[in-house]
DNA sequence: GAACACCCTGAGCATCCTGCTCAGTGGATC
DNA sequence: GATCCACTGAGCAGGATGCTCAGGGTGTTC
């Protein structure tokens, strides 16, 4: 994979802050040609930069808004099976293999205490679930960003 | 805050399978006036229904493939000012104030495993954290999603 | 029933953006 | 010098955008 280029952070900056912006305004924002500018946006569509819409649609607008962590303890073995059946469960967002105590840790967007029991219990039920601890996140101290980084990226070189 | 009708949601859905479509393109894939999906559109955006485009940025992208769960235990009192220091830090990518054992679940990006040592320590030094432990994500099990979520949402009404 | 609010539709129009091509320039590499 | 690569400016046809307007459906309220 390509390492990106100054020119390629500026214009994710300039994106996340304009995120609606065409192609004329990135090239006027970032002093470059219009042409550069759609090169660049092609070339980072095609190497994946930029990841899925669905990442952009807010669980909280879609009638959940409580977010939880589940810490899942499977039997090893039957891992792909078991992430077949978290697959199953709309409500599971992400989930992750992890090193470390806990096997797996799933992402659940839940409407409200209630829905988030009845979907832990779901996740139980799960054949080779040993336990499950849910955590519900009371507050997002740190909303998802990625501009820090890219910002750091670009004071080393 | 207003419950998506189905309009709505199949807005979204359509604008998942392609992201880059058109107003006029959206219109005729679910065959409605580009006038409404306009004002659709807008509605949407305006309630915030759609998150940051910060959210689409690839972290493996930006040289940082290494997905890590740090969890937190701090002196609870001086909770502020530790999320300050976490947002200090570029690779902590989101964090949440939990319920259950831990305090603050920190998610972070490295570039590999020297670097989130490093990030791990930078943690650990922030006055008021009693204890951090990081697991590292072999695997996203099950990638980012909401479509699943918005289809369960169509089926019921 | 009448008035009202709300949403959708189809049309129109000026402006702007897009995708594409081409020729020219400058830097870096060998 | 020759080659490669990226950026630039220009041009052009086609299409999309933002906006407005009038009209029609539907459901609500009094």
């Amino acid at each position: 994979m390509r390492t990106l280029d100054t020119t390629d952070l500026r214009i994710l900056v300039e994106l996340s802050r304009t995120p609606e912006a065409t192609t004329v305004a990135l090239a006027h924002a970032l002093s470059l040609s219009r042409n550069t500018v759609q090169a660049r946006l092609a070339r980072l569509t095609e190497e994946e930069v930029f990841l899925p819409f669905e990442r952009r649609i807010s669980l909280e607008a879609l009638g959940h808004p409580l977010t939880a962590f589940v810490q899942i303890h499977v039997h090893q073995q039957q891992l792909t099976r078991i992430t077949e059946a978290l697959k199953g469960i709309p409500e599971v967002v992400q989930a992750h293999g992890l090193t470390g105590t806990a096997d797996v840790l799933a992402r659940v967007a839940a409407r409200n205490a209630e829905d988030l029991f009845r979907i832990h219990s779901r996740i139980l039920r799960i054949d080779g679930v040993d336990r499950a601890d849910t955590s519900l996140a009371m507050a997002e101290l740190v909303p998802w960003r990625a501009v820090p980084l890219v910002h750091s990226l670009l004071d080393r070189g």
